[in-house]
RNA sequence: GCCCCCAUCGUCUAGUGGCCCAGGACGUGGCCCUCUCAAGGCCAAAACAGGGGUUCGAGUCCCCUUGGGGGCACCA
């Protein structure tokens, strides 16, 4: 490998609503390049919009985060040598910079109504215009300026963007992008009411907390040369700049919508991080699939954070929009909660069971995960395939108790005989007890799955479950027998 | 409407001019294993959007068309 320099980036996420796959690939690339090159990962917050301020949404975001395992260096709730890390407590300094542009001829003070604004897009629309700032106050003298804002007439601060020529600057993923300025608009900086706005905000805060490289989302591609020419007139050097693709919804037909976010939870799945956790999900599944959301490796896709930020190159990443395909997220949850050791599945299960009510005996958890863990898609499958081993009465249906091409007489027979061999035994386990019972299996001319089939559901409850011997170990002889005479009863009930 | 971006199997992608009659993964289908459900193993079908160039040679470079996405706020 090259010899690199540390690279210091930052999420920057505003807390207006929940935190879906988009911001955190975005936090994850911007985390995994923090730690290939031996940077900093830096959390901060665009918040200064109060309007749009979503209570509990910072919190969400912190949690999001630090589920997914990227902790950051600097930033919210751990501070650093570059606070403060959240934009409302930064007022001061953005109105300091936008008055340098103001004197040093990039910038303007606009006196513009809203009122009179929204005429003049009105107009252009009608004329089939882009919609841009007419100028009006862009070459007001400094004294008139000056003077109307001694009035006390209420402005806000503009870039003045050159009339003329073009600006250029390279994006990591797809070069050279080149615009001509006269589509780049007169951008306010500045409300009237002294906040700065996120292109001022963002590109003094990414100078003072000295980004290197701004990895974001594609949505702001469009006032990227805007930035590059804030940038440009402070005389700073400019960073890198990455800009991600977007997510697109499962049908590849859009970006994901509140219609589609709602849809998705229906069928079992979500976009946002919390919901995730919530279904069961395991934050390395997660991570493995938004991983691989945009950037791609040639063979041997399953991965760990730490194998992340080895193979991970941010200048291969995919500039193309991705289809979400929850389908595959299934798969690397499945396959990392496989990857987990017996005692970190049991632990992860555990708050499942007890959030759903279950006592969880904890030596009798670790004895189920073995026969649980390749079943499970999710940590929230496992009560429903070992939820039957913390209950103390299970309910069997009667339709289920009867054996494929059995009568009920012949199957609570069945249960009869097997209850006899089973109480034979010292203790159940598969090797003392699935000899004998495939040896009455065949006697009795039958097919193993008839016979473990109607066992299942009478020792566990339900069709569907870990292996049938391997659980009875688990419950128990005295509980088997229990379970087997009560399955004898249901059955009998069936027979009159 | 204007500006910008994107384009390889159904989906995510590998591919940086010859190593590609295009590789991997998920999903799908088949087989094996099997007490259910899984997991696992093997096999299969499945793509360079279209058209022009450049070049001895193009999935790879250029242009156009088409399709998709993003933006056009005193939001971020």
């Amino acid at each position: 490998m090259e010899s690199i320099t540390p690279a210091r980036v930052r999420f920057a996420p505003s807390p207006t609503g929940r935190m879906h796959l988009g911001s955190a690939r975005t936090a994850l690339y911007n985390y995994l390049l923090a730690q290939r090159t031996g940077g900093q990962f830096i959390l901060r917050l665009e918040d200064t919009d109060v309007n749009r301020f979503v209570e509990g949404s910072e919190e969400e975001l912190m949690h999001g985060l630090r589920w997914l395992g990227l902790q950051w260096d600097e930033g919210l709730d751990v501070g650093g040598p570059y606070g403060p890390y959240r934009q409302s407590e930064r007022k001061e300094i953005y109105l300091e910079y936008a008055r340098k542009l103001v004197d040093s001829g990039h910038a303007y003070a606009c006196f513009c109504s809203k009122e009179r604004l929204d005429g003049v897009r009105q107009e252009q629309m009608k004329r089939k215009e882009s919609l841009h700032y007419d100028g009006t106050c862009r070459n007001l003298s400094k004294e008139t300026a000056g003077r109307r804002i001694t009035d006390g007439e209420p402005y806000v601060i503009r870039f003045k963007t050159p009339r003329d020529g073009s600006i250029s600057s390279h994006d990591a993923l797809r070069g050279e992008i080149i615009v001509e300025n006269k589509n780049i608009d007169d951008y306010v900086l500045v409300k009237s009411d002294g906040w700065a706005l996120y292109h001022l905000a963002a590109m003094v805060d990414d100078h003072l907390m000295k980004i290197t490289h701004v990895i974001r989302g594609s949505e702001w591609l469009s006032t990227f040369p805007l930035h590059v020419h804030i940038v440009r007139a402070f005389g700073w050097e400019e960073p890198e700049w990455v800009h991600l693709s977007v997510f697109l919804k499962p049908s590849g037909k859009g970006k994901m919508s509140k219609r589609d976010a709602a849809d998705a939870l229906d069928s079992g799945y979500s976009i946002f991080i919390t919901d995730l956790e919530k279904l069961g999900y395991i934050p390395e599944g997660v991570l493995n699939w938004i991983l691989l959301m945009g950037w791609g490796i040639a063979e041997g896709e399953f991965m760990t954070l730490p194998e992340m930020v080895q193979k991970f190159d941010i200048d291969r990443v995919n500039p193309s929009p991705a289809a979400i395909d929850f389908a595959k997220l299934d798969y690397f949850s499945g396959a990392h909660i496989r990857n987990l050791t017996n005692e970190d599945v049991s632990s992860r299960v555990k708050p499942y069971f007890e959030k759903a009510g279950y006592q969880v005996d904890d030596r009798k958890m670790i004895q189920i995960i073995p026969i649980l863990r390749e079943r499970l898609v999710t940590l929230d499958d496992a009560l429903f395939f070992a939820g039957f081993f913390f209950k103390d009465d299970i309910e069997p249906a009667l339709a289920d108790l009867i054996g494929k091409n059995l009568t009920a007489a012949e199957s609570a027979k069945i249960v009869q005989r097997s209850g006899e061999i089973l109480a034979s035994l010292d203790e159940i386990t598969p090797e003392l007890a699935e000899p004998p019972m495939r040896l009455m299996v065949d006697e009795l001319g039958l097919k193993a799955g008839q016979v473990f089939g109607i066992l299942r559901v009478a020792v566990t409850g339900q069709a569907i479950s870990p292996p049938l011997f391997e659980s009875m170990e688990i419950i128990g002889k005295t509980k088997v027998l229990e379970r087997l005479k009560k399955a004898i009863e249901i059955l009998a009930s069936g027979t009159e």
